[in-house]
DNA sequence: GCTACCTCTGACGTCAATGTCAGGTTTCTA
DNA sequence: TAGAAACCTGACATTGACGTCAGAGGTAGC
């Protein structure tokens, strides 16, 4: 396929598919006439690249470690840097579960607590069921 | 407490914290001389404020959500905008795990394949035809 | 009061991942 | 075989969250 079905299919950018492929993280075919050529692997290649991206890492880590991650073999060291990437993502995940479990007191306590009306401006029109102001407390810990 | 030590304790740069205020995500109080002073509860403030931004989330969108974690007040609208950064952080969960999973599976096969001593060195991203994404057993033994 | 460090306000620099534009070529569709 | 649409290669612009520097004033220990 070429860069625009490629970049429909992935939800990416045609300009973040040239980018990727100057920062060596995809490959591509040329056309006798210059334009690129995407098998289908492009795409999942594409989301995983995406993932990885989404997971922190720069463009130098992911090139760091795709080719390992494509095709499974690695050497320790690249094993040590993967351990570390890994044990990024595990905190990111606590941290984002922590974040979660404030949210979730903040709406909790806005639910049982829509009673207590303080005045505050809102907004017309929006009928959610009980649509006065809530209160919520939600500490800085 | 002044500037400094309120970056010490948070491990965030002085310049982060004026850019907060800037941003109208942390107030202070001013000695007469124009010194910024904080009270004990800025440290969770900021820690808060690193927190959202470690979730993804913009100054602005921070700045929308701020006085209703401080006030204890939300109208229905910021609950609804709570809701929505709920969903995606999520999201963020589970790509991250997922992201976990695939390390998980590249570093088990991996230690398979770590006595062939296979470089893992290359990087235009179009190695072989017919790569797989997820790492699969291709090593021999 | 000296000295060393801290803080202030601008203002410009940075970095990574993209956006955007220009000027030209290729490919598809009627 | 047009004309539209997609593609190409540069190259400069943008955005967000800061870094960094300059020049000036504040603060604290001796």
């Amino acid at each position: 396929m070429r860069i625009g079905e490629l970049a429909e299919r992935t939800g990416v950018s045609v300009r973040a598919l040239r980018y990727y492929e100057e920062q060596g993280l995809l490959g591509s075919e040329r056309t006798g006439s210059g334009q690129r050529q995407y098998g289908e692997p492009a795409v999942d290649r594409v989301r995983l690249i995406q993932q990885l991206y989404g997971a922190g890492m720069s463009s130098a880590s992911i090139l760091e470690l795709l080719p390992c991650v494509v095709t499974g073999i690695a050497t320790p060291e690249m094993l040590e840097r993967m351990r570390e990437h890994r044990a990024s993502v595990v905190r990111q995940i606590a941290e984002l579960q922590d974040t979660l479990l404030r949210f979730d007191a903040v709406m909790a306590n806005a639910v049982t607590s829509h009673d207590t009306g303080v005045s505050c401006h809102m907004a017309n029109g929006q009928d959610t069921p009980g649509d006065q102001i809530v209160a919520v407390s939600m500490t800085n810990r």
